[in-house]
RNA sequence: GGAGGGAUGCCCGAGUGGCUAAAGGGGGCGGACUGUAAAUCCGCUGGCGUCUGCCUACGUUGGUUCGAAUCCAACUCCCUCCA
């Protein structure tokens, strides 16, 4: 394993990708490098389609093709239709129910749709391409494939690996099956390289082991040089696993998380992450960043809106990023009404009734049960019109509607809701 | 195959017959302070629109008991050691 050296990397794609701290570790450098600059190459990074949207957790992965397309070279999407449909080795919990052909099928299409957002599709030299795994994973003969491949394997070296050395020293088991998934991606890699001519594949540091076998299968089987590169494991600074929010996690489906909320969420990083975030998950020049994280105390928050409008504009467009800057803009800088925040209808029968406080609360969204919405209410955190509210059973009623025409609900002082007569 | 240990709420983890919706911590949510940040302090953290009430919950199923997370039996899964 060689470690980033900044100093003299050639290539385009790994001296942006250096610069920006995308790189954990890389079999080889140097060759990398060379290869890069000799012309074109396809890369590839393998997603699970197990929901049909990705969050932000995927999100560094996605922006390493996103350069790597801008840089001049070929990504290669890979979809693990095949794994997906294998499900969670471990029934610990119970016995979850397998994805089916039509989930996974509607899975990729959902993740289809935030690619097309970052990558541009097509049959072009650069152009980006969506594969699936199940192609060459769902036929395979047991003795077939353990004749063939498994001979290249050896479990001494696989044991090695720090993936698995860690639930080795922690004496915790490691199923057979646990093994099979990295021979499983190893084949794929090897199967890319032979159907695609792809060199390198990339993924999170906790790839590391199984691209390593994927490099090795493919140098044995197909005597071709191939190449990996992790990213390093994100965390805020805080420590905290990157992309869950009060709703869940952070998705990149317009359906799943509004782009407003997907623009708080930038909104919301913390002081000591807006540089790496600007370096990670925007396209702005190096000078732009440090100009931005230089700012202290408060005025670090121009920079955080910055963040926040890049990394939304990359993912729903520069209109819907703006739109959401001007919301929350007018929601917390001018504490005024916007129309623009998210709304819920509700029929104007049941307005005209009155509808109590928690009731609402659960039903627009802004709490799980009825009895989280009353103990929030309870707690203090409830406002109606940006007035707090102390009666959870309060009626709420077309009485409370605003010049707007709507009713202001709100969780917190981040989290609003415009209630509306339908 | 044999011996021993274990399974507790979102996670970790206490609890060995009633005082247990279950200590403590983490995480999460809300409040105060701020800058829509961090740190800190405080509150909440299974569900149910009637609430000193009901329901659900300590791996599963059954049993003992007025009463079980706690005792017994069988089963499932995990771990350690031996073969």
């Amino acid at each position: 394993m060689t470690a980033p050296q900044k100093t003299d990397l050639r290539s385009e794609f790994l001296r942006e990708l250096s610069a920006r701290g995308y790189i954990h570790q890389c079999t080889d450098m140097d060759a990398l490098d060379s290869k890069l600059e000799k012309g074109p190459i396809s890369a590839y990074i393998g997603f699970d389609c197990t929901a049909d949207s990705l969050h932000v957790g995927s999100l560094v992965q996605i922006m390493l093709l996103r350069w790597l397309q801008k840089t001049g070279h070929k990504p290669i999407v890979l979809m693990g239709g095949g794994t997906s449909k294998v499900g969670d080795p471990s029934f610990k919990d119970e016995a979850r129910k397998l994805i089916t052909e039509e989930e996974i099928q509607h899975n990729m299409d959902g993740i289809k749709k935030v690619f097309a957002k970052y990558l541009t599709f097509g049959d072009g030299p650069t152009d980006a391409v969506m594969v699936n795994n199940a192609d060459w994973l769902d036929n395979i003969n047991y003795l077939e494939f353990l004749r063939d491949y498994g001979v290249h394997f050896s479990v001494n070296r696989m044991l090695s690996f720090d993936s698995v050395k860690l639930r080795l020293d922690r004496e915790q088991s490691l199923s057979f099956l646990e093994f099979n998934y990295m021979i499983l991606q190893a084949y794929d890699f090897m199967e890319l390289n032979k159907r695609r001519d792809c060199l390198l594949q990339m993924g999170g540091s906790d790839q590391w082991g199984n691209i390593v076998n994927g490099v090795d299968l493919t140098r044995r089987i197909s005597q071709n040089e191939v190449y990996g590169l992790t990213s390093p494991l994100l965390t805020t600074s805080s420590g905290v696993k990157m992309g869950k929010t009060v709703g869940g996690a952070v998705w990149l489906n317009e359906e799943r998380l509004s782009v407003y909320d997907f623009w708080q969420y930038w909104r919301n990083t913390e002081d000591a992450d807006v540089g790496r975030f600007l370096r990670l998950f925007t396209e702005l020049s190096e000078a732009e960043i440090q100009k931005l994280e230089a700012m202290q105390g408060a005025d670090i928050n121009e920079a955080k809106k910055v963040l926040a409008t890049e990394a939304t504009r990359l993912c729903h467009g520069l209109e819907a990023a703006e739109a959401a800057a001007e919301t929350a803009r007018k929601a917390f800088e001018e504490r005024s009404m916007s129309a623009d925040l998210p709304s819920h209808d509700i029929e104007k029968p049941r307005l005209e009734e009155g509808i109590p406080a928690f009731l609402l609360f659960k039903e627009i969204g802004l709490a799980n049960s009825n009895s989280e919405a009353r103990k929030l209410i309870k707690g203090g955190g409830g406002r109606l019109n940006d007035v707090q509210i102390k009666d959870d059973s309060l009626s709420i009623s077309l009485s409370d509607l605003n010049d707007e025409g709507s009713i202001k609900v709100s969780a917190g002082k981040k989290r609003h809701i415009l209630v509306k007569p339908a």
